[in-house]
RNA sequence: GGGGUCUUAGCUCAGCUGGGAGAGCAUCUGCCUUACAAGCAGAGGGUCACAGGUUCGAGCCCUGUAGGCCCCACCA
């Protein structure tokens, strides 16, 4: 027995306890079941110091529908979540935490600070795993993983030592990224460039034999203490003569060679270039080239260090004023100019990157990045859309050595060990080291690895990896990635790489990029704007259901996209709009439980009954086609149209007569029809929109106990009634004739009319003989009679003709002549068009001899409708015109 | 400097392998019709940025132009 729904659909009750009842019943998790096929999808695991934001909304939204969709369909799916410990950002947050305590990181020493920033993971690692409840996740939360979680470190530690013992990862001294704030060095990945003003400070260097001097542009005057040379392009005349000479470096008062390469370009500023190989990484190969020397002239913090006591303990910036101011008065500055040019940021906090020489641990790219070009380019791995491989192409292209090791505490350690006695180095994946040599206790290389070193091991950290698990045969290689296309170069690269080098395989088979989710105005959502939507605001709000929706709504793959909520409300209109629907369903089957519609065959159905049927038929092929081509927006657009459109606005109010009606023998096959494309209906939208479809699904039969376990509606070719279309399509195009010219004839819909349907056709006349009934409900008709001729029928009645027949209503008291001749003429004026078009393409020699001939057939039926359809307005407007 | 991407109805966006331009919101006109006013019925609104080209046929493919956005890049 059907059990009632509230009036309006309401979320916040039914998702809590729905979701708790799909954890409860374990639905979420996936077994290793031979007879099924896995389907895999890992999550990007997300920072613990993070709040869920619109980003995360849209991307775990659309591996919910495709794990969902899977599921349903019959697969062992797994969705795999997890958390990342985000070393610099966690860090950066922890640290900022103490600083308002007054405490350091060196107060509590290493230990004290591991075991606060563990407490703090539990304390906020589970705040974005209960938000991802929230809109729906059907995560196997049994697997749930951290990234710094013992499976996850064993994999990292291994992965380590096995590119280190194959000589792809060594240590080395390099210039590299330094951020003097968060004190560590960052991958250039995490190097964020940005235009700022500047200034081109122009100095005089003079040349040590008094003959003169060089004028040199910089925008980095302070970096001149650490000046080795100075540069010009070997092809320049200006200078060419000078190459070998000294020069007198200001202020400092050092002698240093003018040397020639090719870096220099000779047009820009004064063609000759102060080469700093300390603080600058073009400067640095330069000084490879020519065996220059080395000078740091800054502390970790970026203070300038005792070597210059002048200007020792001052902050880079402070350093530049000083310095200029220097030079000013020695007169070694020529003249300052306004300049603009790009500045390296830290990704995290946004301070100026300091190049700086320093030895640090790096993953020798190229011998990695050949097979990840190469997977992607035979296919193995596709992107979707497929021109964001260009992207991946570019950076893999383009790469230099990766630099992984972080001054930092909370990551993995680096599994390297030092003798402080005699220099002796191992890498291990033992916790302790004993040295080969003097057997002295070793000391751990205190440093940390980049936090995306763990994350490109994810896809099989997570399944067991390095151990060859059953999860890991089974499940892996997964499925789909789906993440930002800004995570491209972070993550999925090195992904790419990182799974083809340890599991000789692409860690999955489609990456589906998504785009940003912006505010109204096209901009960024963001803390310092203040325009981020809080998610659970809008759950709060309007319901999971509608969030997802509107997040997933004219949505295509790799597009940003604008937050309205208005978008919300439509969403949260279509859900209350299904709700509504299956609450009528419900009442009538509740009505008529004596009814019984088991025994229901096709046989007994109505026209109408095969018309919905053959729609919802048509459609499940078609969404199943699109969610196979990650065409999620399209596929929800057209389960959208279906359910309001055709199923609720026309079906619905077609079989109500027959609800209504005492004794309809017809009555069974509605029932069973109304009940049959609703269950297929929310069947697929439930990936959409999985709690309302659920609340519905479980209240409206109790066969199943779950929409999300039941069985993915498939095309039956048994299902196709193209007779009964045909007839349904030609009734609504009389319905929809008849209700156009009574709005513009202001016709009050309490005043009923006799309708006349005339047809030559006789099948024509027999759809309307059977469709007789729809007219009174849904074409205000009182009373309707259907003949061959006009016979009968008063000269002043409306009409209004479709291919297949005229329709006439008697108004004469309402009747303007003039206006019923003038919307005719707008009607022949509008097929005359169409015949022009139709004729033109069929008249076309080559038309003929080159399209298709379904084309062709398709444009030959066009043509025939139209001409007969100007034949009855031709007829009608004569009639009018006597 | 290189690469990518976008330009479609008043607004925000869809438009799958080329075959008569769509949605939501907004606007206008009627309706409290017993599932839903978070609704129903109707209507208006677009030389698909511009210019060429390929094709029987172009919003869709190619070339160029203009404007917007994004990414990359060592021009100190």
């Amino acid at each position: 027995m059907a059990k009632e729904l509230e009036k309006n659909y309401n979320p916040t009750e039914i998702e809590e306890r729905l979701y708790q009842k799909w954890i409860n019943k374990k639905y979420f998790h996936a077994e290793r079941d031979e007879r099924k096929k896995p389907y895999t999808i890992v999550m990007p695991p997300p920072n613990i110091t993070g709040q869920l934001h619109m980003g995360h909304a849209l991307d775990n939204t659309m591996q919910d529908i495709l794990i969902r969709y899977k599921r349903m369909q019959g697969y062992s799916a797994l969705w795999l979540p997890g958390t990342d410990h985000a070393s610099i950002a966690t860090e950066a947050k922890i640290v900022e935490a103490m600083r308002k305590e007054g405490v350091t990181k060196e107060d509590l020493g290493r230990e004290g600070f591991l075991e606060r920033a563990w407490a703090w993971k539990e304390q906020y690692g589970g705040r974005i795993v209960s938000q991802l409840k929230k809109i729906g996740s059907s995560c196997d939360w049994d697997r749930e993983r951290f990234t710094m979680d013992e499976g996850c470190s064993k994999a990292v530690k291994e992965v380590f030592v096995k590119l280190y013992d194959k000589g792809l990862i060594y240590r080395g001294e390099r210039i590299i990224n330094w951020c003097p704030h968060c004190l560590t060095s960052i991958s250039d990945a995490e190097v964020e460039y940005e235009e700022q003003a500047g200034h081109f400070w122009h100095l005089r260097y003079p040349l040590k034999d008094g003959s003169g001097y060089l004028e040199v542009a910089t925008t980095r005057p302070e970096t001149l203490l650490g000046d080795t040379a100075l540069a010009v392009n070997p092809e320049d005349e200006r200078y060419g003569h000078l190459v070998g000479a000294t020069v007198i470096l200001p202020i400092v008062h050092r002698e240093i060679p003018i040397v020639a390469d090719s870096y220099v370009e000779m047009d820009f500023g004064t063609g000759v270039v102060k080469i700093t190989p300390a603080h600058d990484p073009n400067d640095f190969e330069v000084g490879l080239r020519h065996k220059l020397p080395i000078i740091n002239v800054m502390t970790d913090d970026a203070k300038i260090t005792e070597d210059y006591p002048k200007y020792a303990g001052m902050d880079r910036f402070e350093a530049r004023k000083a310095i200029v101011a220097d030079l000013e008065a020695e007169g070694a500055l020529v003249k300052v100019e306004d300049y603009s040019h790009n500045v390296g940021t830290c990704y995290r906090c946004g301070t100026t990157v300091e190049p700086r020489i320093s030895k640090q641990w790096f993953v020798s790219m190229k011998p990695l990045a050949t097979p990840a070009i190469d997977a992607v380019k035979k296919g193995d791995t596709k992107f979707v859309p497929q021109h964001f491989e260009k992207t991946y192409f570019h950076w893999l292209e383009n790469i230099r050595d990766w630099c992984i090791s972080r001054q930092l505490w909370w990551g993995h350690r680096i599994p390297a060990f030092y003798c402080d006695e005699c220099g002796e180095m191992v890498v291990t994946k033992d916790e302790t080291a004993v040295c080969k040599c003097c057997g002295k206790e070793m000391r751990q290389d205190p440093d940390t690895l980049d936090t995306w070193f763990s994350s490109a091991l994810w896809p099989f950290s997570t399944l067991g990896w390095p151990d060859d698990t059953e999860d890991m045969k089974y499940f892996y290689p997964t499925n789909t990635l789906v993440t930002g296309y800004d995570i491209i170069p972070f993550w999925v690269m090195r992904m790419m790489f990182s799974g083809l080098e340890q599991t000789g395989e692409v860690p999955f088979d489609t990456v589906l990029i998504h785009g940003l989710v912006r505010d109204s105005q096209g901009r960024k959502m963001s803390k310092s704007l203040g325009n981020g939507i809080d998610p659970l605001e809008v759950i709060d709000k309007y319901g999971a259901d509608a969030l997802r929706m509107t997040l997933i709504t004219g949505n295509a793959p790799g597009n940003d996209m604008r937050f309205y909520w208005e978008r919300v409300e439509a969403s949260r209109n279509f859900a209350n709009k299904v709700w509504n629907a299956s609450r009528f369903i419900m009442m009538n089957m509740e009505q008529n439980k004596d009814i019984d519609t088991t025994g229901v065959k096709l046989d007994d159905l109505t026209s109408a009954d095969k018309w919905i049927l053959s729609k919802v038929n048509n459609l499940a092929k078609e969404v199943t086609d699109n969610l196979d081509k990650y065409e999620l927006g399209i596929a929800l657009q057209k389960v959208y149209d279906f359910v309001w459109e055709e199923f609720c606005d026309w079906y619905i109010e077609m079989v109500k007569p027959r609800l209504y009606s005492e004794n309809d023998t017809t009555k069974a096959a509605a029932l069973w029809t109304l009940k049959t494309v609703l269950v297929d209906s929310l069947k697929l939208l439930h990936p959409y929109m999985p709690f309302v479809t659920e609340e519905i699904f479980c209240t409206l039969q109790e066969d199943e106990e779950s929409i999300m376990i039941s069985e993915w509606p498939a095309f039956k070719a048994e299902w196709n009634f193209a007779a009964d279309e045909k007839a349904v399509e030609t009734i609504k195009e009389a319905v929809r004739g008849i209700r156009a010219v009574r709005t513009e004839l202001n016709v009050a819909p309490s005043k009923k009319a006799k309708v006349f349907v005339v047809s030559e056709q006789e099948e024509v006349r027999d759809i309307f003989e059977h469709g007789k009934v729809f007219f009174a409900t849904l074409g205000y008709a009182s009373e309707v009679t259907i003949q061959t001729d006009k016979t009968g029928i008063d000269d002043d009645a409306v009409s209004t003709v479709i291919p297949a027949a005229t329709i006439y209503m008697p108004f004469a008291e309402l009747v303007d002549i003039e206006k019923e001749i003038e919307r005719l003429e707008k009607e022949k004026d509008r097929l005359e068009g169409e015949l022009k078009r139709v004729n033109g393409m069929l008249s076309n020699e080559k038309f003929v001899s080159k399209a298709p001939e379904a084309k062709i057939a398709e444009e030959k039926a066009k043509l025939e409708k139209y001409t007969k359809m100007m034949e009855q307005v031709v007829e009608r407007l004569q009639q009018l015109k006597k």
